[in-house]
DNA sequence: CCAGGCAAAGCAATCGTTTGCCATATATCA
DNA sequence: TGATATATGGCAAACGATTGCTTTGCCTGG
């Protein structure tokens, strides 16, 4: 299943198998040879090693050549890879590239080491998420094409587009206040999120009291959001609560659903993503966009320019997000 | 970012600096070498380029080599991309190939054209979901390691680990009519889904009416899953619906929720798939368990199998499904 | 003093594809 | 007819990594 194979059974050399193949050059073969080409590489079901095509066609730097090889990075596995926002994300680039012609590989790293993958010979990286400095220098040493898609703002130097995720917390406990709501509670992860610091500095600036037992630290799991409003329950003078992420929401707004205890209560859940999921849930939630699909298509298109026309300035391009009224906030 | 360059830089040869960098021969090199040609490697953040190395590697046809590379095929990308179940079945995959130290390449093909792709050098194939014979031709001619994971019985000449549709929509079916249900509808794709079939079949087994105005045929979005229940609401006698795949039903739930329709009807609701979602739902969703992760394990098992021992017979792993019971079927 | 053994390191071929350049053969024109 | 284009196709050198084989030098035992 080779060139030379193909160029063997009809008896010619492979150099001219190729660019009949590759339609190189109009001239290269008589009509003659080339059907009898053609015939062969169906016969055997030719597909071209990719491995030493791309070996070859390295050396030359043309960024006109018709099918880039981009690689998307995504650090930290174990808390990203099971989070709906990465993976609806991730499917929107996917299916972008996918759409135009290009292809993609995904490499999962838990501990940032690269060896193995081909970052180094790809045509541009995409990085997903928060990743350490460290393995960020590293992609840097390997391409000058290189965007991330952050939740957060980092102040790194490479192309990135981001939704911050202090403002989007803004605008979800501002809109509790707007609402009546006093005691705000939070679920979520407290140790570097950006979601928390929105949450905490719109608490301070609205002048309301910042109350512990009102923030549940946890991860970011149905499982771990339902625990964590039970707990959250007993605090009685609550009556909204901002979930970091729609999974913990999720399940807040399960706990909610079967809370046996007294009294009629009525919690205001809203949360921050808006994944698909949050279109079906009991009440639908309320909760802010962070526009994924634009966020993925800017990437792309960010890279894809980077590729062709090469560098200038680092850029920086910053999604506004948006409170997606549903049914899940009530007014007090 | 050579071995030829870091040989330029320590003053040696390429073939001695791959020997130390793979660690190849305990004595290939003096102490004091090794330790400058480490240090060059590092310097220059030295990446291994893998087009090279898979084209060297190739050749040897020594299953025993430390990393395999896998490839997940992914036919008929528009209706099967969007689909929870195979993202999920995805993810599984994906974390158990990336704990075993291999590496995965995923490819979406709508037309089912395979250029440009890796599949004539990898090590195996995994093919997800419903495919063409033609596609299944092609693959086969490719490697001799290939996996399909069906949701329908596929009688193709492959390894394939299924979990029968037909079964699946039985069991629902069944438990519905144990609950004393006997006018059921129907909500989804009808044309090949062997889902429907089964679905059929057990109505009239248990000789019950097929009634046509209960069978919405539909895609198997949310959206379309909304719509076609409240076409169905307006069939009275209709007490509970199988919906072809969760993502129908969780529309489904949502149109019951809202339905402001005459008299208080309690409809019961069951589904095929069992994703992640459907334990959040309102109510939760009472559905057929479909074992994705055991399916993701025992495909990537046999395959590995295959590669390290060679072929034997056809191998063809059948999983049952099980209902899970939730809150969404009420009792007549 | 020499044969044999071993450590240290290089040479060169190879994987499959692409492509610049060269060598024919045939056609065209002055 | 001789000179010049043009079609047709092959040669061989890359791309980067790996590895069998060779070479060189040094040490040791007889």
């Amino acid at each position: 299943m080779s060139l030379k194979k193909i160029a063997e059974m009809v008896g010619t050399s492979p150099s001219t198998v190729s660019r009949v193949l590759n339609n190189s050059y109009a001239t290269c073969a008589s009509e003659q040879l080339k059907e009898k080409i053609w015939a062969a590489a169906h016969e055997i079901n030719y597909l071209p090693n990719q491995s030493a095509r791309k070996l070859k066609l390295g050396e030359r730097e043309d960024a006109q050549k018709k099918t880039l090889h981009l690689v998307v990075v995504l650090a930290r596995v174990e808390s990203l890879a099971g989070d709906p926002f990465f993976q609806e994300l991730y499917r929107y680039l996917e299916i972008d590239i996918f759409q135009k012609g290009f292809t993609v590989e995904k490499i999962l790293t838990a501990d940032e080491t690269l060896r193995g993958t081909d970052i180094g010979t790809c045509d541009g990286i995409i990085v997903l998420g928060r990743c350490s400095r460290n393995l960020l220098d590293t992609l840097r040493r390997s391409t000058r094409n290189l965007v991330g898609i952050w939740r957060n703002p980092m102040n790194f130097e490479i192309d990135e587009v981001v939704c911050d995720g202090r403002k989007a917390a803004d605008l979800a406990v501002s809109y509790l206040i707007e609402h009546g709501h006093r005691k705000i509670g939070y679920i979520g992860d407290c140790s570097y999120e950006s979601r928390y610091v929105g949450y905490n500095e719109t608490i301070i600036r609205n002048q309301l009291p910042l109350d512990y037992s009102c923030i549940i630290p946890t991860g970011q799991t149905r499982e771990e959001g339902f625990d964590a409003m039970n707990r959250l329950l007993k605090n009685e003078e609550m009556t909204a609560v901002l979930c970091a992420n729609d999974c913990i929401a999720f399940g807040a707004l399960r706990a909610l659903r079967e809370y046996k205890g007294l009294g009629r209560r009525k919690i205001s859940v809203i949360s921050i993503d808006n994944v698909e999921e949050a279109q079906t849930t009991s009440p639908l939630l309320t909760t802010v966009h962070i526009p994924r699909e634009d966020m993925a298509h800017m990437a792309l298109q960010i890279l894809h320019d980077r590729i062709l026309h090469g560098h200038r300035e680092k850029l920086r391009v910053e999604f506004p997000c948006r409170i997606v009224e549903r049914d899940s906030c009530f007014r007090v």
